[in-house]
DNA sequence: GGTATTATTGACCGGTCGACCAGTTAAGAG
DNA sequence: CTCTTAACTGGTCGACCGGTCAATAATACC
């Protein structure tokens, strides 16, 4: 049986195999074998291409963040296409199904704070600056209330969102319900509250007028 | 040297010592022997008082849990008896500042959530219950929006408190400033937003009366 | 004081994990 | 065809981890 060798492709496996074990159960929990047994390969490739298991981690962690991030950075440009009262509505909803279509972010995300490391890394500092753009943005054509912070405002989005993705199962499990439509319902509620809270309020101080 | 024996002390400091390591760095990533050493204790005597490492971890969970709870319990019984419009967000202070006194439980519940157990523990289960009781309570004395499910307010309210202290040190680094301060902001935000979005609106149907 | 109880210890075991290394073989360059 | 490169393998080592056990010593009870 001859093997065929690709360097592109074996990385790869093992990547993949990588992401998909440490987010689900934590880097700490999962034994290299466990990954070199799903990637089809053996331990010792594992060290040859990521050196230590903390390199492989690293890696891994880049790997699920990546294409989360692209797909957030369009967010923010499409979202300051939208000129609608809907803007806010709309990018939230966009915020979610993202983490919708890459369920292992939020854990990811979690992970990484969960593990002490304090500082953030490039990625989440380049998406944390244009999402307090876009924010920024929305204040400026009145879409959003500003008497809060761009970047808190960011905060409240990431929590009502990341959060949900890390208890989902927990939450469905005391409702009784199936997470699918739990989901939804939240969602729904997250939305209606926020934009409701989000938009300019009436309580706001006058002083800021809406060129 | 004579040692004095004592049950309670050294249980409660193997308990003490296996709360700040496993909430600190995740239960897989502290071994046993740390856990003994910061208690001043042999490894032994864990597995004579607790079993084995997971005895240990679920103990360390309940310890950690348990002044949480009954903080939280107060919070739901003294907020029933709030009737003015304020009612809800000095709930949510409440919610907020029992977390700040606990700080590591959000880590905690971060990490059981984490851990793959999907099911709740009955402590857990309990304070649902009774957040949800509370926040029907406000539904019908008119201080809370009719159109979200209390169990959805609920989720909101745990996303936009527990998410911050599991990533607050992250969003200080990536914002510059320390946390304590950006702590201040960021509830100050969230108890606006939040009590402006989840009181009753005027899109609300008209249907339901107050009675 | 004697005796049962048990908190506490230190030594130890089987297993696993991360890492290393010498060797093998496929692919690419000239 | 040959030589170099490096992808890939199997085997192995030392360290550590969770857990067990027999022995010890302090305490409680009679």
């Amino acid at each position: 049986m001859e093997k065929v060798r690709d360097r592109d492709r074996t990385q790869n496996a093992i990547l993949q195999a990588a992401t998909a074990l440490f987010l689900a159960q934590g880097p700490a929990a999962v034994p290299l074998s466990a990954v070199a047994k799903k990637a089809g390969v053996t331990k010792s490739l594992i060290h040859h291409y990521f050196g230590d298991k903390h390199g492989l981690w690293r890696a891994a962690k880049a790997a699920a963040l990546a294409p989360y991030e692209s797909t957030q950075r369009q967010i923010f440009q499409s979202g300051s296409a939208l000129s609608g009262p809907e803007a806010l509505t709309q990018s939230l909803r966009a915020y979610f199904s993202a983490l919708q279509k890459f369920p292992d972010m939020a854990r990811a995300l979690a992970l990484e704070a969960l593990e002490g490391a304090p500082q953030a890394s490039a990625v989440e500092a380049r998406l944390q600056e244009e999402g307090q753009t876009f924010m920024a943005d929305l204040q400026t054509r009145g879409q959003l209330r500003e008497d809060v912070a761009p970047a808190l405002v960011l905060a409240l989005f990431s929590a009502a969102t990341e959060h949900w993705f890390v208890h989902r199962d927990r939450l469905a499990a005391l409702n009784g319900t199936g997470p699918d439509t739990l989901e939804a319902a939240y969602f729904d509620a997250v939305a209606k509250v926020l934009s409701d809270g989000l938009r300019p309020q009436a309580s706001e101080r006058a002083g800021a007028p809406t060129p």
